[in-house]
RNA sequence: GCCGGGGUGGCGGAAUGGUAGACGCGGCGGUCUCAAACACCGUUGAGCUCAAACUCAUGAGGGUUCGAGUCCCUCCCCCGGCACCA
């Protein structure tokens, strides 16, 4: 038995065996509870694994492993998400075939797994490419398309010209391209869109039940953005401005043709409309053009078509100044009956609401800015109180709205005095009374765009008929295959690479006529918004899976990823769950019960300021520079930083690397005791030394005590030696407590603790049963932790097989209660003395023995107690008068 | 601006309202060694220039409480997300 942590002389003798073994296969044995813990889909990139990602594998894993010891059947699959931009990009970069490539890198990334001793069920896995997983993400695109959830529509969409697709707006961060940095761009295509709107409701109220990070859960709400108010319809009384209507005569005419709806959540503040806006897409602004006198329609043409001109970002950049023009039109408030201006302003955008708004300038700071630009009137509606109006009257002389929702009506005709919250109920029910309008809800969520005009993904199975209508390929016909190409890169046209393959695009519909196959293929984002149902179910030829195994493994009880995908992944197989319960194919509503955010591992990298001529990167504070150069710099010029391990920042450490220099078990036992799970960590080699010194330690106790071990120690157990025995047992209530709750890094201490407390006691004390259970305990809670180093101590005590298939510890809690307790003895709230007695002695003792505490009595100084306050267990606090 | 999450030794971090700083890293002293590395043992919040005793200490300031890192209020700073969404 090594009495050193030796990785080199053991941990792949131990993965060979677990993989002859078949260790990890999942059992689904009756009578036992189910575990169903599953790490993110990974898309298995060209750089391989970085120790950055074995902190998401690694806790996963060491929940698994102790479940399965536990006695539960556990499902852990891993598996590729290998359709994709990133897998084609890559592939044109190299010059390959995307589907060679990814499974080349697939194999690396199940080598690099296996390296570090993650307990996957290869026998499950699968890449989202291949036919017999698409076939079914293709089938439940069918079953979306038949309930009117996948639906095309041309719209104006977010155009990445570097990828050449159009992107979802999940995948635009700040007008930019989330993946490569590239502005996005307006175009007009036909494009899939699903329906995720219809579900926002419940997408947002079953967040309440989810055991999910709070970050997250509320990441979504923002994300689904719900908003009531009350939309209405606001009449267009035709103006003067144009001098060929006459404003009485039309005000009379209440009823006239043009109407537009606003939607509103202040509809309390409607008596301080003082203008409306249009959005520069609303289709009443060519309504009105068409009434418009010259002047006006001169200027609102320009106007709009400046605004079309702008790109996304730069008209949606908050800070940038309002600009609109003038209609020349009036609208009714129908509050008031007066009429107001109407403006077209791209700060009003067409895809929220109904793409016009009623304009409050005294309660709303943008169409405050707008009012003061454009000399419009800005009335107070809202204050304090009816008599405490100055505040408002101060914030506006400062360039203030008064956006309080505190506070009364004024101005306001009957409503004046009511407070925010009645007007805004009373004003819904008076427009819904009249007919003008009613209470609604509005979600700032817009569809889910699906399809890509790109090579690399799933196809969408949908014929084309030369009439221009849409029919779904017969499930049979399924899975309608990517064609074997060589040359694939996309266009810059809008249309996908499939286009232009006549052997894909011609087809027959199921008529007999000719038909054109939908070329747009599916974003990755479908492939992995039900890959965990598959999991389920994975060789399954006649079905997505069997609803009985389905039934039996889901929820998922764990699910472990980065915080990145909060309302991307997450949100859509939340989505498609839901629509597939709906459809009663899975029984349950939310697919990840439980929701763990691993933190990431950051390198130590070299950057160097600017010189002159020199323009930053997009996002960076400094010019990245290699190690080699680092070396070459003086200390002002450089600046070390932590950040993200990416290959392109050179800062990278593999688990091949790690692993070779410390040993597999040393990257697991590092990276759980670093920090907390969640938490960021520093790369440290001093810390992954740390690691190896206590499992070295662990190996040191084990061979020491070794010719002493007894298997057979329940039956040595002599009654003395408790303190021993309680050690045991509080190490493995707190171990088990904290994997449960993810809490890795003081499940660690706990052991290391228990490690430097038996280390001593194997040199002082016998009681040879008591320690062997302690050995044999340490040795079991280790196993998910370290589980090369748990199996070979196992075997170096003689025992046979995996610690894999020995039941985890069970901890007593009669031997793990204390018998003697440390009481804390205070002096008005001074911690003055610590007295050690009994447990379970009576309060009346408690307090007893503190006042004989000399320390205490020394600080009472023969002043009056008032009073004594004891807790039981833990302190005895005595309060004397100052 | 809005919504989350945070601020504890030199560092990573522990602490169901009850002995703050577990455990580890680093440092210091020692053992082993010709020596170094490794390993092992001891020590390590600050102040009071041995110790004991005491005092101070969980971003700042108030409050509740016998007792606050933990609860409440005000403020500062950091990280993440959203952002002209009416």
């Amino acid at each position: 038995m090594y009495d050193r942590y030796e990785p080199h002389n053991f941990e792949a003798k131990w993965r060979k065996r677990w993989a002859d073994a078949d260790l990890f296969r999942t059992r689904e044995e009756a009578g036992r509870p189910k575990f169903y813990g599953l790490d993110f889909f990974p898309y298995p990139s060209g750089a391989g694994l970085s120790v950055g990602h074995c902190r998401n594998y690694i806790p996963t894993d060491v929940l698994c492993r102790m479940r399965f010891m536990q006695g539960y059947n556990v499902l852990h699959p891993m598996g590729f998400d290998a359709f994709g931009l990133p897998a084609e990009n890559e592939a044109i970069k190299r010059q390959r075939h995307p589907e060679a490539m990814v499974h080349e890198y697939g194999a690396t990334y199940k080598r690099q797994m296996d390296l570090i001793g993650i307990g996957y069920d290869w026998s499950r896995s699968f890449y989202s490419s291949d036919p017999s997983y698409y076939k079914w993400t293709q089938w439940i695109f069918k079953r979306l398309f038949e309930k009117g959830l996948a639906y095309r529509a041309n719209a104006a969409v977010n155009w990445c010209p570097k990828d050449k697709t159009a992107l979802a707006n999940e995948e635009v961060v700040g007008g930019l391209c989330e993946r490569c940095g590239t502005p996005v761009e307006r175009r007009e295509i036909p494009q899939w869109f699903f329906r995720i709107t219809e579900y926002a409701q419940r997408l947002l109220d079953d967040l309440d039940d989810l055991d999910w990070p709070e970050g997250i859960k509320n990441q979504q709400r923002n994300w689904i953005g719900r908003s009531e108010g009350v939309e209405f319809e606001m009449s267009v009384a035709e103006t003067a401005g144009s001098g060929r209507f006459d404003l009485e005569a039309e005000q009379v005419k209440a009823e006239a043709e043009l109407r537009f709806r606003v939607f509103t959540t202040r509809i309390d503040t409607i008596f301080g409309m003082s203008f409306c806006v249009l959005a520069p897409e609303h289709p009443l602004v060519e309504q009105l053009l068409l009434r418009s006198d010259e002047e006006h329609m001169a200027a609102v043409t320009t106007y709009i078509q400046a605004a079309k001109a702008l790109g996304d970002t730069e008209r949606q950049a908050a800070d940038r100044f309002k600009t609109g023009v003038d209609t020349g039109f009036k609208a009714i408030n129908p509050a008031t009956g007066k009429p107001v201006p109407i403006f077209v302003a791209d700060y009003v955008l067409m895809g929220y609401g109904t793409g016009a708004i009623m304009a409050v300038p005294g309660h709303d700071q943008r169409d405050f800015d707008f009012a003061r630009k454009y000399d419009l009137a800005i009335l107070p509606v809202i204050a304090p109180s009816v008599e405490q109006t100055d505040l408002v009257i101060e914030a506006h002389a400062k360039g203030n709205a008064f956006e309080s929702k505190d506070g009364v009506l004024i101005n306001s005709g009957e409503y004046t005095g009511q407070t925010v919250a009645e007007a805004q109920h009373n004003l819904g029910v008076w427009m819904e009374s009249l007919g003008l309008g009613e209470r609604k809800v509005n979600y700032r969520i817009r569809d889910w765009l699906i399809s890509r005009q790109r090579y690399w993904g799933c196809p969408i199975p949908i014929l084309h008929d030369q009439g221009g209508s849409l029919e779904a390929v017969s499930d049979d016909a399924l899975p309608v295959e990517l064609p074997a190409v060589d040359s694939y890169e996309p266009g810059d046209d809008g249309a996908s690479p499939l286009a232009s393959i006549p052997e894909f695009l011609n087809a027959t519909n199921s008529e007999g006529r000719l038909a054109r196959r939908e070329t747009d293929t599916m974003g990755g984002f479908a492939c992995s918004s039900w890959y965990f149902l598959r999991f389920c179910d994975p060789a399954n030829y006649t079905q997505a899976w069997d609803p009985a195994k389905v039934a039996y493994w889901m929820p998922v009880d764990c699910y472990v990823g980065g915080a990145e995908h909060a309302v991307m992944h997450l949100l859509y197989a939340r989505f498609w769950t839901k629509v597939l319960f709906d459809l009663g194919l899975v029984p349950v509503k939310e697919p990840f019960a439980r929701l763990q955010n691993q933190g990431q591992v950051l390198g130590y990298t070299p950057y160097r300021s600017p010189r002159p001529g020199e323009t930053l990167e997009f996002g960076e504070s400094g010019i990245l520079v290699s190690f080699e150069e680092a070396e070459q710099l003086s200390d002002d010029e450089l600046q070390w930083r932590w950040v993200r391990m990416s290959k392109s920042k050179g800062n990278v450490v593999t688990p091949d690397e790690a692993v070779e220099q410390y040993g597999a078990d040393a990257l697991r036992v590092y990276e759980l005791f670093v920090a907390p799970f969640e938490a960021d960590v520093q790369w440290s080699n001093e810390g992954m030394q740390g690691a190896v010194r206590f499992l070295s330690k662990v190996c040191r106790l084990v061979s020491v005590f070794g010719p002493r071990f007894q298997p057979q120690w329940r039956e040595g157990l002599c009654g003395e030696g408790k303190d021993i025995r309680r050690w045991t047992h509080q190490t493995i209530r707190k171990v088990t407590d904290d994997v449960e709750r993810f809490a890795f890094n003081t499940a660690v201490s706990t052991l290391m603790i228990f490690v430097n407390n038996l280390s001593d006691a194997i040199n002082r004390v016998g009681m040879d049963a008591e320690l062997s259970e302690a050995v044999e305990s340490l040795i079991l809670l280790l196993s998910p932790i370290a589980p090369h180093t748990a199996d070979e101590l196992w075997e170096g005590l003689g025992r046979t097989g995996f610690t894999y298939h020995e039941a985890w510890p069970t901890a007593d809690s009669a031997l793990a209660a204390e018998d003697e307790i440390t009481i804390a003895v205070q002096v008005n709230g001074k911690l003055r003395d610590t007295i050690t007695v009994a447990a379970g002695t009576s309060d009346a003792d408690l307090e007893a023995a503190a006042m004989g505490s000399e320390k205490a009595v020394f600080h009472m100084d023969g002043k009056e107690i008032r009073k004594v306050v004891v807790v039981p267990g833990k302190l005895v606090n005595i309060v004397v008068a100052n």
